[in-house]
DNA sequence: TTGACCTTGACTTTCTTTGACCAATAGTGT
DNA sequence: ACACTATTGGTCAAAGAAAGTCAAGGTCAA
């Protein structure tokens, strides 16, 4: 297993916990699962960012600390929160971070996740020229998130 | 026997003996048979497309893999049936037929058929020429049909 | 003998890991 | 107050570890 993930799963078990807030050390976590501190933070800006439901807050110096938050705790808050995050563009990646944020939210389930990454996946879009293709993703993203609100 | 042969029998094993679900590391599989990497892709490519059964996910970097998961054949008959139908275009009015058709046939969920009609509807494609908008929207709906298969 | 399928390898893209160096804060002695 | 130092966390770039793409050439059966 990588070592992102084990540090990725570590601070959302964390999330779990303590409702949403987690608190840790950056030297004491790297040291308790053996890995550099600067893995830390491309776990947190790779894997917790605000586009994928977070709010980060750190302190250096002595009792220093690095606290994440989970936000939107409702559900079609959380949809509502993403689908604004949306701009008239949006690339794969983006999109099925977005997916995989709702997922381990629990804010979709696994085959609505799967149906919405066929629809915008770079497979659906091979037939119509590269320039259209990011903002028919965000169109096609959109109007399918708007669509869970009321269920 | 040729080596594109040698690698599809070694993954139908796998998903044989692993129920369904194989995960492999591109590299390593390449060395262990002989063959140069890009010659899994070929072959999986060619082999293991969504229209023959198989859902194909993989990931980059440390770590990555690519995972083979075959399609469960319960009522994926009578999806694929109506993916085959469907040829290099299609219009608005036929893809809300094919979906009304799935559900008064309880093939498919209310849910999911607004999901797939919200990814298929107009509104999504404003972006895009019209010239586009119908092999766009057959390839989105084949895509989106494609992911019912195994649930 | 030609068209479809297969093989290969150079090049690209994406994601991860690591470490050297930087910046901020708290504590402490003067 | 002020300077110094210890204690944090932050940044960035380079290297590493996969997988993806593409085009050029090879094979083979109809």
């Amino acid at each position: 297993m990588r070592m992102s993930d084990l540090v990725a799963r570590y601070i959302k078990d964390m999330l779990e916990e303590q409702n949403g807030e987690a608190e840790i050390k950056r030297n004491e976590l790297a040291t308790t699962l053996g890995c550099v501190p600067s893995q830390i933070n491309y776990v947190i800006t790779s894997r917790f960012t605000p586009e994928q439901g977070y709010i980060v807050e750190s302190r250096r110096g002595g009792g220093g600390y690095i606290r994440i938050t989970r936000i939107n705790t409702t559900r079609s808050g959380a949809i509502m929160h993403i689908v604004n995050s949306i701009g008239s563009t949006l690339d794969k990646a983006t999109a099925e971070l977005m997916l995989d944020n709702m997922l381990s939210r629990d804010i979709i389930e696994n085959r609505t996740a799967r149906l919405i990454s066929a629809a915008a996946g770079e497979r659906a879009y091979l037939s119509v020229p590269q320039q259209y293709r990011d903002s028919l993703r965000a169109a096609v993203f959109k109007n399918m998130l708007l669509t869970l609100l009321d269920t």
